[in-house]
DNA sequence: GATCCTCTTTGATCTAGATCAATGAGGATC
DNA sequence: GATCCTCATTGATCTAGATCAAAGAGGATC
């Protein structure tokens, strides 16, 4: 079989790295490798949870919308993340690449009995998810509490910080200079704002020095600390 | 000893029901019921995660705030509910009792050490925390893209489903009449709203016969569809 | 290098919800 | 049953951010 998880870029990050080769031999069997052009759904809201998977390469955002089209996005997803939702039988939100991306998918089926026989693995699912909830509440306090300028801040940082391990000028954990992965109506629908506002407010921090913006993608943080004050209290 | 998980009143729907009777005396050994006031903290946000424990009694709010006093609530816990961060070192929300509750803690670190042990009980954690994701997501959805009126509705019909199991007048999985655990403020402090824009919302709905207001603690759904169309989309 | 196209910025105006300010409405306590 | 409380409602006004409407600003494609 071509799709070997032992030679897998992700191997050491996503969850299968709790498996031993024996083990990866016998989950390799249940998966296979499906590449996704950007903008194409892997999985839709509202569906049976058939299928879960692993972010080998790409990028991925989450989104649930209201009738009207009204759109939030709740989660990213980056390479050896985990997407879907086992041991349930809903997805309550749809996942699309943002980017030409691949995925390593399971059936839900195989997956939820494969993980049942093996601890370690659902350890490392549980840590996932913990991790995951986190930051999701997190970002309930930016979506209920703070306001234009706390939110576009709290988000940049919020980048770098992400970004980081990708690359290289940092500065204490932070990266200085980095592209965003996607565009501003984006960039909206992750902060709950519109397109025009998240415009203003990084045109606002631009002309106070905060940061530089070389090009629409990139954005480079000349004041990290000002940024940082900015973002949690508006100051 | 006297807090014998054998005659707890959560044993069935705690965590704990992945135990048979023999690891109940053991996981019996490492707890201790502990009693809170309402009002009383049992986790502080940014500390170390110390302890973690079962809701047996009450309801506690978890709680996320920025430096001038804005808050945010960003999840709910009754009876039955796992509260703490397993595996982890911060804990990143305040947890509060909203009534005079009881708990059943544990140290952190005995519990990461049981749960590793007994992977049925990590598998029901791990049921808990998928669900819980999904929940907060639904939220995200909420504070970032409803207007007030959505909130307020989408807000009465996820309290009348959470507290159906506990009561009887029920239609449809849903609860025609029942208490609000909290006051105004905190309605608010859910929704990311102030406690006037709440206060707005439920007497327009009062208004247009949707719901009754018997007393400021008690709602009764009056047209259930009604709300639920609101909830949607602001119809 | 002109013509599209898509995405972003900027400006003008509008409005949902916040803020400010009384007023009402239980419920303890004396 | 008067005096405090605390909490909820209602009203008047203000404002952050939405909405509406042009104008840039790259990149493709020809």
């Amino acid at each position: 079989m071509m799709n070997n998880c032992e030679q897998c870029v992700v191997k050491n990050k996503a969850i299968c790295s709790a498996l031993d080769s024996d083990e990866l031999i016998a989950i390799n069997r249940l998966s296979r490798k499906v590449s996704i052009k950007a903008g194409q759904a892997l999985i839709w809201e509202g569906d049976d949870s058939l299928i879960v998977a692993n972010v080998v390469e790409g990028a991925f955002k989450l989104t649930s919308s209201l009738e009207d089209g009204r759109e939030q996005i709740i989660g990213l997803l980056y390479p050896s993340d985990f997407v879907g939702r086992p041991f349930g039988d809903k997805n309550e939100y749809t996942v699309t690449a943002l980017a030409d991306s691949k995925v390593c998918v399971f059936s839900r089926a195989d997956f939820d009995q494969f993980v049942r026989d093996h601890p370690d693995l659902e350890h490392k699912l549980l840590q996932r998810t913990l991790t995951e909830l986190d930051r999701v509440r997190r970002s309930m306090l930016l979506l209920g509490r703070k306001t234009a300028a706390e939110r576009v801040a709290s988000f940049l940082l919020e980048m770098s910080e992400r970004l980081a391990d990708s690359s290289c000028s940092v500065v204490g954990g932070q990266l200085q200079l980095f592209a965003l992965p996607f565009g501003r109506q984006q960039v909206a629908d992750i902060l709950g704002l519109t397109i025009e506002t998240v415009s203003r407010q990084m045109t606002q921090l631009k002309k106070n020095d905060v940061i530089a913006l070389p090009d629409h993608r990139n954005v480079q943080i000349l004041d990290a600390g000002r940024l940082q004050d900015i973002a949690d209290a508006g100051a």
